[in-house]
DNA sequence: CCCTGATTCGC
DNA sequence: GCGAATCAGG
């Protein structure tokens, strides 16, 4: 993807105003993280708050030389561009800096009523495509869907709400559909994954029944989407 | 592990 | 100029 004035301003803009770059490269799409630093750096945006600092004046030692690229760089001597002494501060956030961290909580796993007497207990799955499944007989509310974890806090022009969508899919991220293919908000659950499977602990739970006690009804095993067709 | 930005260097 | 690979700190 180029890189038309129009996108360079989204690049400074959204650099300038505190967004990682991962959120910018999420933002404008195309790119990767490293493209937007290698552009904004090539802009002259200046540096933010890195995590890496500028290597210490003394004993820089160690430095191991990979296969790829001759490295045989020993001269840091970082400085760009005026400023000699700049003390890092930051302009004064005064009340809403449009809170660049996602704050992205995984969805906690709803709190069993286990210390609630010895209830029969309930049980009640969701297949994938979000179709109930309860034992017989029992009614209860539809089991509110997971947020959608996504980045990029605040995006001015997203008429549609960031789901999670099939591109967003990766293997780290439940992939636990929800709602149905083809409607406006399909979109996948995309909390974090429970390690080794594909979706989250909330859904393997469901994805993964365990053995139910005889006699009762048990409703189909539940299949993703594309699986095989059942006769 | 994940994340972050910085730097290098082949293209 | 571009950006993947790499580095390095949190």
């Amino acid at each position: 993807m180029a890189w038309t004035d129009e996108r360079i301003d989204q690049l400074k803009s959204l650099w300038e105003k505190g967004l990682t770059a991962s959120q910018i490269a999420d933002d404008l799409g195309g790119v990767s993280r490293n493209a937007v630093i290698g552009k904004a750096h090539r802009l002259g945006l200046k540096s933010r708050p890195s995590p890496v600092k500028a290597a210490d004046a003394k004993a820089p030692a160690k430095k191991a030389a990979p296969a790829k690229a001759a490295p045989a760089k020993p001269a840091p001597a970082r400085k760009p561009t005026a400023a000699p002494a700049p003390p890092p501060a930051p302009a004064p956030r005064a009340a809403e800096p449009a809170a660049p961290r996602p704050a992205a909580s995984g969805v906690q796993s709803q709190p069993l009523p286990e210390d609630s007497k010895f209830s029969t207990p309930k049980i009640v799955s969701v297949g994938p495509g979000g179709f109930l499944r309860q034992g017989p007989g029992d009614q209860q509310p539809p089991i509110p869907p997971a947020p959608p974890r996504r980045r990029v806090p605040a995006k001015p022009s997203a008429e549609i709400a960031d789901k999670t969508g099939l591109l967003d899919l990766n293997e780290r991220i439940c992939r636990w559909p929800m709602g149905h293919p083809g409607e406006p908000d399909f979109h996948f659950c995309g909390v974090d994954v429970n390690p080794g499977y594909p979706y989250c602990v909330e859904h393997c739970g469901r994805a993964y029944q365990a053995q139910l006690p005889r006699g009762t009804r048990r409703p189909p095993p539940p299949l993703p989407f594309g699986g095989p067709r059942v006769r």
